[in-house]
RNA sequence: GGUGGGAUACCCGAGUGGCCAAAGGGGGCGGACUGUAAUUCCGCUGGCUCUGCCUACGAAGGUUCGAAUCCUUCUCCCACCA
């Protein structure tokens, strides 16, 4: 096994905290030197939403790094607990989602966190097994191991309490519940975002109760999304999703705040920690240029994600469209049929480049439609069909057809 | 159990009889600019067979020439006191 130095050094690389730290070193070392058995390393997901963002990966991915120096990576899908929504960093109540749209959900996330874990060492298990058989009895015994106090101890909670909005008793529950994971799968770290320290540290005492030797704490940092403010997440429309296209991916990536770039490049791409720390102080003094930077970035994400062609296309039609602002040559082919002559509001309706007729004129009067590259701005306009045919329109500069 | 507040467009939120498809902000979209789907600036932002019509201010009914605004009933939400 790899040696307890090096170990230290590659799984607290990026970690913003880690609890009680002296003990995590103590676990790490004995490990290394084959003196208990590999750690078995915990994090859990809810599958409130289909996709795996950037964010999720940085969790992952630290995850995964625990999984190459030969620990077990424990990967919760929280089939139950995504029915109960955890309030972390929220400031009002989650919608809960059914049994039937979070069995869904986990089908595909499943699929996409593959794409970042190692096949093996890895479990991967679902809270509803052992929380969903959960009496009363259970319940009421784990409630009684937090009292209210400290649950509004809690930022997000006290916050929420401060302005006099809404806490559901169930919300409450959901620390407990995680905690209650960590128990069942005896974990001896568990990883999360900076946001998820509470929750993580209530494991902590579930375990001790229950007699095991309690867990440590490893948060994350969490990701900005592409707004460059808010974390990323889906509900938020800021995150980049794993299983983005690759063209999406790239220009999601261009569109990120500058001074972003270094925590995306440390936190999601491969690179070494030195040479990030290179990217940032180029940056820093000018001698990096942002944009070609910017790019770099873009393509070691695709590649990441997709692979290294596909970044190399990715930034090749990024050109096309955004610096030349020419049509790339996969658009999708819109069929004329056998209207003629096409009513210029309504083909853009039809071909789906405007949500509607009325969106289509807006369009049009802002001179953001153009056929073949030339601005059409009469919103009255009839167009035979044999002018428009094998043409390309275009609605802004991000949404084409080709008129077959 | 009691008291009070509330439900308005994608979100937040103003509007208390006609000037309301409804202020303002956010978000989104578009245009100019740019290394960029960044920043900044400007504009747009219910739908349709578009100088008009339809739908819309929690739901249903009512008053009125006219209702997001008034009345009745209902549904849902929240806070506070106990």
């Amino acid at each position: 096994m790899t040696p307890a130095a090096q170990q230290l050094r590659i799984l607290l690389d990026g970690t913003e905290q880690v609890l009680p730290h002296d003990e995590f070193e103590r676990k790490v070392t004995a490990a290394a030197r084959g003196e208990r058995p590999p750690l078995r390393a915990k994090f859990g997901v809810d599958p409130t939403s289909a996709d795996l963002h950037l964010g999720h990966a940085v969790v992952l991915r630290k995850l995964r790094a625990f999984q190459r120096l030969g620990h077990t990576a424990v990967l919760i899908i929280g089939g139950f607990t995504a029915q109960v929504g955890d309030p972390s960093g929220r400031s009002a109540t989650r919608p809960r989602l059914t049994r039937a749209e979070v069995d869904a959900n986990a089908a595909t996330y499943l699929a996409q966190v593959r794409k970042i874990l190692l096949d093996d060492p890895l479990e991967v298990t679902n809270n509803a097994d052992w929380l969903e058989p959960m009496g009363m009895a259970d319940v009421l015994r784990l409630t009684a191991r937090m009292t209210v106090a400290q649950m509004l101890e809690r930022a997000d909670f006290a916050a929420r309490y401060e302005q006099r909005r809404p806490i559901a008793v169930s919300e409450f529950l959901y620390p407990l519940l995680q905690g209650e994971d960590s128990v069942a799968v005896r974990s001896d770290v568990e990883l999360g975002g900076t946001d998820q320290t509470f929750n993580l540290l209530v494991g902590r005492d579930l375990q001790a109760a229950a007699g095991q030797d309690p867990q440590c704490v490893l948060t994350m940092p969490l990701l900005e999304g592409t707004d460059g403010s808010a974390k990323m997440s889906k509900t938020y429309g800021n995150a980049i999703g794993v299983d983005d296209a690759p063209a999406e991916m790239f220009g999601k990536v261009m569109s990120l705040p500058d001074p972003l770039m270094v925590k995306y490049f440390r936190l999601v791409t491969d690179l070494p920690p030195e040479q990030v720390d290179a990217i940032a102080a180029g940056l820093a003094d000018g001698s990096l240029h942002p944009g070609q930077t910017k790019r770099r970035l873009a393509r070691e994400i695709v590649a990441l994600y997709a692979s290294p062609e596909a970044a190399t296309a990715a930034e090749a039609r990024f050109d096309t469209q955004f610096v030349d602002r020419s049509v790339p040559d996969d658009v999708a082919v819109f069929d004329l049929g056998d209207t003629d002559p096409w009513f210029l509001p309504s083909l853009l309706r039809a071909s789906r480049l405007c949500a509607s007729g009325a969106e289509a004129r807006r369009m049009i009067a802002q001179r953001a439609v153009r056929l073949d590259g030339k601005v059409l701005d009469d919103e009255e306009l009839a167009l035979p069909r044999a002018a428009l045919r094998g043409r390309v329109l275009q609605v802004g500069r991000r949404r084409f057809a080709r008129l077959g």
